[in-house]
DNA sequence: CTTTGTGCAAATTCTTTGCACCAAA
DNA sequence: TTTGGTGCAAAGAATTTGCACAAAG
């Protein structure tokens, strides 16, 4: 498998490379469906039979700490996790509840005025509503 | 106590005007901090000795579901509810947890073209940061 | 009566913690 | 050998569910 890529982000977040680490970093390169802990845990586990969702907790919980990945809570339920760091906004179909990149620019890290000066580190923009799919089923039904 | 406000905004969304009802939203329409539902339920407990969480955890469902009341779910842990439906983004900061409200004027319920045809009926911009109070005390540390 | 709301207790689910073992430097 | 990573099992916390009782029409 190809790997380097998850190397790479890991080296350059200051995270100490593991296999397990690796695996979850990759995966989240690779799949770019915004998945929850459950989903990236059962897909490893096919690869590394060994591992442990707690692994999987605490490698999420690391990256996401050290800015390599971004957590996503647009989901009452469950945690998503987005391998783009790079600013963009979310969209959540309400009938299937699938997660897509929407490419919006818009202004992160900035200095806000108002009630009192907020000093902005992080900036999720979440649209809920109907994907395309779900929107023509409705329409057909 | 004064609760036309919160009797109005109930029958105006189609649900029927309990004491536990009524208490919940009126608690929503005067307290803006975006509390939780132990917040709401510790508060109400003190004028409502007999209520229970569980209702508490009803109405505010149901508030949400009629779209009388604003689920936020900025935060990881638990989720908060905002009275304020009209449209406006949210801080928080990551010292003091606290929420507030940014009077940021942004679209909603449009469409989007691109991944196909997104129909938008709700859109959250969570900021996340540091508040005045808490820099303030940063710097001075 | 009949329907709807309330509230207790138990169950569920997601996530975290404590601790022991393993691996790399 | 010392540090840090992994993983099992148990604990914890937030929320939901099942069910019985109470209230309103």
């Amino acid at each position: 498998m190809v790997t380097e890529a998850a190397h790479k982000r890991l080296v350059q977040f200051q995270i100490k490379p593991s296999l397990q680490r690796i695996a979850v970093m990759n995966y989240l390169l690779n799949n770019r469906t915004h998945p929850t802990v459950d989903e990236i845990y059962s897909h490893l586990a096919k690869e590394i039979p060994t591992l442990s969702k707690t692994t999987v907790y605490n490698t999420l919980k690391l990256l996401v700490d050290q800015g390599a990945v971004l957590l996503l809570n647009i989901d009452k339920n469950t945690q998503h996790f987005d391998g783009d760091v790079a600013p963009h906004a979310h969209f959540r179909c309400i009938e299937c509840g699938r997660i897509v990149d929407l490419p919006q620019p818009r202004v992160s890290k900035i200095n806000v005025t108002g009630v009192g000066e907020l000093q902005i580190t992080e900036c999720q923009v979440y649209y809920k509503g109907y994907c395309a799919d779900c929107r023509n089923a409705k329409i057909q039904a």
